[in-house]
DNA sequence: GTCTATATAATGATAGAC
DNA sequence: GTCTATCATTATATAGAC
């Protein structure tokens, strides 16, 4: 089902100048935002500016590709972790990766930066929580929440949001180095979150109780 | 003590056409962030380019006035609910006031963009928690932690975090508006966030005991 | 397919009239 | 103090040679 012998691998398609132009964009736009120009993405490609954009036809062309290619990334390596039965979320399995770091990168200046792909990767992300949430509460581990689709939502948000903020607020010079950024994170707020996600942090009812009456819903339970 | 009569008051300086481009620029950063044009800017105040320019040195001198006057105001605001013992953090006073959006708005397009000011701006936040942790252990609310700033640094960066990615998530066209992303953000998260701080997350310690034995902690305390 | 040279547009900043 | 007109720079995008 191969070609005739001698030719090179189909696949070797991938490493042409188009393909390491978007490998270069990834890269550019993952260490120093969007706002890189054209010119320093072909320096780094090893091409001209104008090749850039006789590929991609304009920046933003180059951007959306950029985004199709990593959405897609993402995607096998969801697909593959999800038959190997991992149990962790994508962010998890992304920064477990070295060679992934690019790629995180990415993902969050596409976060930081808004827009449609953000929203899509962020929804993903929260749907993952959903369902380990929903695994640890089917296997005991996890006590049910009234509304576990909200908490999903908000665990999602802190874990995003906090990560979000160490990669804005430490300028790393240059470039931002998302494997330290991830030791840090774990490192800082590992202890915290594991003491409140077992031992709570309020030591009385009083505003749950609140606020589930002024939502309407009954404090305790029906029992 | 006051000047000859019939004088204007002297902070009627205060709504020269410098003070309404600084107001506009303010306004502009925080709905379009610091990549609107000077331009804009000088429509907003109703002046020309080359006024805002003329008064602030350049671009960069005009972020400095923005920068040093919200950080200004937002003294003020602490200074004044700290002396009528207001215990709340610095973002619940801030959004509960809506005459105060733009300044919100202005503040998390600072932290958003990093740097100096950002940085010293989070810290407060961080120290804020820090305190109200510390007076909901004093009188028995707050469950004491390990390590109180630690916990502190997490909730912040969860609060402050989550709050930025809805920010940056939801393109309000044109211009965000803080009061509705204030509203939002309460409603959304206020139930998991209750939940799990009154009831905890996990039903056993196993992996808190891990995590404590790991970095050298013996688990359970010294009893 | 790839490069060099250039057109075009936007923006920050300047100069000088009023 | 304020405006208009203009400059200088930078960046995207185009055109045409090879």
């Amino acid at each position: 089902m191969s070609s005739a012998s001698g030719e090179p691998p189909d696949r070797a398609s991938d490493l042409t100048a188009r393909a390491r132009i978007r490998d270069a964009a990834v890269a550019c736009f993952g260490q120093q935002g969007f706002d890189v120009t054209v010119r320093t993405i072909a320096e780094r490609a090893g091409v001209s500016a104008g090749l850039v954009i006789h590929h991609f036809g304009s920046k933003a062309g180059l951007r959306r590709a950029c985004d199709d290619y990593v959405v897609g990334l993402v995607n096998e390596i969801k697909t593959e972790s999800i038959t190997s039965h991992d149990s962790r979320t994508i962010l998890q399995q992304l920064s477990s990766m070295e060679e992934h770091a690019p790629l995180l990168a990415y993902l969050f200046r596409a976060i930081l930066a808004g827009g449609e792909t953000a929203t899509a990767l962020y929804e993903r992300m929260v749907s993952d929580v959903e369902r380990y949430l929903a695994a640890g509460e089917a296997e005991g581990t996890v006590r049910p929440s009234r509304d576990r689709a909200k908490r999903a939502r908000w665990m999602a948000a802190n874990a995003t949001g906090s990560l979000l903020l160490l990669v804005t607020l430490r300028p790393p010079d240059g470039g931002t180095d998302f494997g330290r950024v991830i030791r840090e994170w774990s490192e800082e707020y590992m202890l915290p979150a594991l003491e409140v996600y077992t031992e709570g942090l309020l030591t009385e009812r009083t505003m749950l109780d609140a606020y589930l009456m002024y939502v309407g819903d009954p404090p305790g339970g029906t029992s």
